[in-house]
DNA sequence: TCTAAATATCGTCATATGGCGATAGGTTTA
DNA sequence: TAAACCTATCGCCATATGACGATATTTAGA
């Protein structure tokens, strides 16, 4: 019971994750939280699209908000987020490594 | 240059983790490596679907592969995408807590 | 070599997703 | 109250994706 509703979670979680916009937006909310209006022209995308994006990172429970006049704020709910992406990028920088290193061998192997 | 490489990566590994099929195959293989013949029957999915699935995460890096006679063996690349993994319940767990914990506080408001 | 087995790939379909402009709704400010 | 602002939502489109069955490809075995 309880397993397929973890599953759909961590589903839901990645898949928030799995967009270069939303990981923009996770990473210029590094510093602390920021208005609608602040996240806009650090994007070229369409208002309509940043605020989808904003709520479906929203809904995946990686960003909290509340609305402060006119205005709503949006900031990284739990920070371990961060842990998460840094985990992501121990694989990353592994594949780039291993993608370099064969260039140097086939550098080696071609003598230049 | 390689700024805009890293972030396609970092999507490309997380896509291939937002699926709940492809995250179970990566729980089956926890184990050690399997062929393909072995990995069907634990999933209720098409011969077809499983293998566009496996290829995905091959091609994301996940998963490594190598064939034995008729058989494909795949299993995990870098066992370091559990510590990812990892990390995705710790942000899913916190999320089940609160609302666990909303639930009690549901529970007392209505005593009961 | 013929056959069966194991995988990958192709073609197709239904649905999901990212993008946009237009519009709606709510909040300050004039 | 009217106007300006800020944000969310709607409707639409093009593309991506998961699913399947059918077919192609490769290898082991008879």
């Amino acid at each position: 019971m309880t397993r397929k509703y973890v599953l759909d979670l961590r589903v839901k979680i990645l898949n928030a994750l799995s967009d270069p916009t939303r990981l923009e937006i996770i990473e210029y909310l590094f510093d602390g939280e920021r208005c609608v209006c602040e996240i806009l022209p650090a994007f070229k995308r369409s208002q309509s699209t940043i605020s989808k994006h904003l709520n479906i990172l929203y809904e995946a429970g990686i960003l909290d908000r509340c609305i402060d006049g006119k205005r709503t704020l949006y900031r990284i709910k739990d920070s371990r987020v961060f842990d998460l992406l840094k985990a992501v990028d121990v694989l990353a920088l592994e594949q780039i490594t291993q993608l370099t290193e064969a260039g140097k061998l086939l550098e080696v192997a071609i003598n230049k």
